[in-house]
DNA sequence: TTCGTCATGTAATGGGTTACATGATTAC
DNA sequence: GTAATCATGTAACCCATTACATGACGAA
């Protein structure tokens, strides 16, 4: 999740882990927000797995004298070419995961560099997964109404308005990317 | 959160915890879903805790023969004293904790039973809460607004609107609660 | 010189999930 | 008799969070 969307920003510019969580607030908005403590750990792994790699060739390195003292300075990250292989491999996978509420946002926010079919297919599965939501919920409601308590019942019916809402957004999106892939295939709509 | 959850439903009756997992289902409705995997774990400690205790005084054990077999039959839990008391005290504490996301669903399931002057301390600290992430959101989407692709955009601005409404939602309710304790103290207007 | 914010990192902990294993009960 | 669903539980894991520690750098 976390790896996912830093790929995705790395794939824009080198960054290094501060600036990485301002865009990340920036990117996924309300929807998400990451700690240090989990940003700088991840970062590590992925150096490890070498999908990322320090980027040694911006104008940090102005005076002889810093390199000496050993003094910790930013550290910038850019993509390596597995990072970017990695990339396209985690967008093009439009599995069940992709349409659960913390994974939605973070593909979406990558739209911009993903395959029309796979927005399309991830834009209806989590529709389906959301209207499936919003039946159980119904039912449940149905035959329990009487029984629950005003407060319960408003938290019910406001869900449910949000989860309506949603569904609405995602049923517009749909019809533009599917208006899009006809008429132009391999281009955004947005 | 869990803990709360179950304290509150146990408030009403006592449930075992197949139950209590559907029970959770139609009281948190879109909101939150658990697992047997946490639930089964948190009922264990719940009851090393002595909130809990299993319920013997149920119509189960009608026949001689089934006791004896040693067969493992539903485990029907009731609250214990103890069980009400820090049932009150986690409902009565209106701490930051309340407000966020995934707490404040619990809370609010359980205004019924919460004092008046703590719901609406819940409320409009959750209201304050999500104004807040709201201009967050505002501003640095006035900051990056060009730079930002649609799709980034489109996910930026439908959160916006999901935040709007709950905001709205959240103000009518307080309303509500204001003019009822000023007309009629200790009661639920809803 | 001290305060804010930029910047990086670790350790302990938390609060859940998935997958698995098992068995009773009900409806067909 | 067999499939669905009711019912309980464990083990391994995951993905994050909070709190803490450290220090550079610019502005007042």
């Amino acid at each position: 999740m976390l790896e996912l969307a830093v790929l995705g920003l790395l794939h824009e510019s080198p960054l290094h882990g501060y600036e990485l969580r301002q865009r990340l607030k920036a990117t996924l908005g309300s929807f998400r927000a990451f700690s240090y403590g989990s940003l700088y750990p991840t970062l590590r792994r992925m150096k490890e797995s070498g999908w990322i790699a320090e980027d040694e060739g911006d104008a940090e390195v102005v005076a002889g004298a810093p390199a000496l003292t050993g003094k910790r300075g930013k550290v910038v990250y850019k993509l390596t070419a597995e990072g970017k292989e990695r990339f396209t491999e985690l967008l093009a996978e439009a599995g069940p995961a992709s349409w659960e509420d913390e994974q939605f946002g973070v593909h979406f926010a990558f739209f911009a560099k993903t395959a029309p079919e796979v927005r399309v297919r991830i834009l209806e599965g989590r529709r389906a997964r959301l209207e499936e939501r919003r039946e159980g919920v119904r039912t449940s409601l149905a035959r329990t109404r009487e029984r629950l308590d005003s407060y319960t019942l408003q938290l019910q019916e406001h869900g449910l308005e949000s989860v309506d809402r949603e569904v609405r957004w995602l049923s517009e999106l749909i019809e533009t990317e599917r208006n899009s892939i006809r008429s132009n295939p391999s281009t955004n709509p947005l």
